[in-house]
DNA sequence: TATGAATGAGCGTTCATTCAT
DNA sequence: GATGAATGAACGCTCATTCAT
């Protein structure tokens, strides 16, 4: 129960950091920013967690983690291999573009402000993701739906998808779905 | 003469910054780094430039600058609609992974600590690198080489281009030209 | 009950204290490592001291005051006035450097960090002690064996111990009781 | 020049520092406390010191730098061994309560606050004065005019010495030489 | 009695910028 | 053109203390 608290507190905070990291920058945040996001004196945060960059790497943990959850649980309900790169279009737009969204863009675009201490762990999630999207690509090119060359297609069309969050404007006329849907269409050999 | 000087001043520190702002992040790095970089001393650098934000939107003006030149260029001397597509492949890559290239990814990666009052300024200059992209482009839709969808097949083509930085290796088995002649063939359509 | 229970709860930190703080400073010491020396939250530390400094009183008179204890009782034993010399030295040296023996180098060390309002009862203790080798002193001067100067004297003899704090390891070939004869020699006329 | 008005600021400060520090100890003394002393703000300190560690430093260096280099002078012109042993005594006791001396009484009491780094080369100075005092110390007990034990002899003397701070008061009816010489005469076997 | 969480003032330090020389 | 010195605001962080539970 005090565990649970704790918890929420700490999840508060992330969150609001993760739409602060994005919005200004981690570093053009200050702790400040930070504890006034949740009502908090900016020493108080210290209490949660041992620095800013601590929070930092959280909210990067969130972005990564929770977007390889979402995507194992997504997959395991898709069909066919073109369901499956649906699913990939899917989920990583609506992790970087839906609403609430912002740690995973925090994951892409803050690497160099993380510790060299702190990298590995991030690395090894970053790369369970990563793997997971192989894993789909290579079937797809079994399946003759993709060509062969997985791995660089892999980056090629995750930095795609990365860089929507530039252009996207969720008021506009393409919904997340929408524009997934539209890229995997571009994406694919016919 | 004394215009000359200055310049060659000038330029001499927009490149040394674009080096440490592509490394460190701009935020990251002081003004005291700039200096030391060029044999300065942090103030003098304010005889040459009126803020660190102006030597940023330098580098910035720089980078997309000297691409979209590049690549009128070399679009000139393109023969066919594919030669074409293989010039914009190959020209932005060269400006983001090449030797002594830094400007570009520091356009790419560091917009959040540009002014308000600076933006507009670095947005026409990036539009009309786009829009020799847009153009291309749709040439070779109307000759039946890509999809008709353009406008998002630029984004989606750049955010792949852009993202590169990311993982390319230079000591690695892959030259640039090769890298960009594959990841052409991985985009087209067949 | 609760009186005894609540006084050995206080002394236990006392002593926990007087070693922190003579290792570490008092100003150095937080009140959290206070705090982890007994396994108490630091907060819990404010119910049974009104504040960091009372704490540090605490040790400080502790120091005195178990030193004053010990060397009346100790000089009630003594018969010659040279055993009552000895017996000032014995006394000091063993609680600034025998086992388990903090309180008293706080004492010496650390008055700069005592209030004003708290100095006059520290002082009252203080003078109480000197009082004691005042009186030896003048009788071992009444019998030949120290110069007349004895105020003077004593200052400058607790002034030589006080010191040892500084150079002296209980690991070294002397014993602790050695040093105080060896000491009590050098300084007296032969 | 430039190099003479940087030392005199530098010199401004740390002899500020010592007063600071001796008045108030080391910890309790903040940097703002030390800026406004020199008509500085706090973060202009750090262009002539890379931390306030390195003022405790600098502070203690000259402390026991400039005794140790008076001493050799004052020792160069003393005739006898026993002229030589009242030297030890002035110098030291001038050093540590003479007008606007506060470095050495710094050097003595704020060891806790060195770093491990910074240690060593404060060891080095200490030991170079010491070793003045156990020249002179072995030649009296040559003439006979101490005891042989002169290593346990220079530490007594010197915690002797050291304690005056405590207690001396410069307004009192002794002055400082006064003071060296009763020193000596009370603790020099007739 | 003790805790977990929070306060709020203050700390040492950084850094873009200014300016007399 | 360039420097050395200084500014002043802000930064991440610490810590004695408070207090509802």
């Amino acid at each position: 129960m005090t565990r649970q608290h704790d918890d929420s507190r700490r999840m508060e905070l992330v969150r609001a950091a993760a739409r602060l990291f994005r919005d200004q920058g981690y570093e053009r945040t200050t702790v400040r920013d930070l504890g006034q996001a949740v009502g908090l004196q900016s020493g108080s945060l210290f209490y949660h967690f041992r620095s800013k960059e601590d929070i930092l790497v959280a909210v990067m943990a969130l972005g990564i983690g929770a977007t390889t959850d979402e995507l194992e649980a997504a997959l395991a309900k898709a069909a066919s291999p073109r369901d499956k790169l649906a699913t990939l279009f899917r989920v990583h737009l609506h992790s970087l573009l839906g609403e609430n969204q912002a740690a995973l863009e925090v994951m892409l675009y803050e690497w160099r402000s993380v510790s060299d201490a702190a990298r590995p762990g991030l690395v090894v999630l970053r790369d369970r993701y990563e793997a997971l999207w192989q894993t789909v690509l290579d079937e797809a090119a079994a399946a003759g739906l993709v060509k062969t060359d997985t791995r660089l297609l892999r980056r090629t069309w995750l930095g795609s998808l990365h860089w929507t969050v530039q252009w996207y404007r969720p008021d506009g006329e393409l919904s997340v779905d929408a524009l997934a849907e539209r890229m995997l269409a571009l994406a694919l050999v016919d």
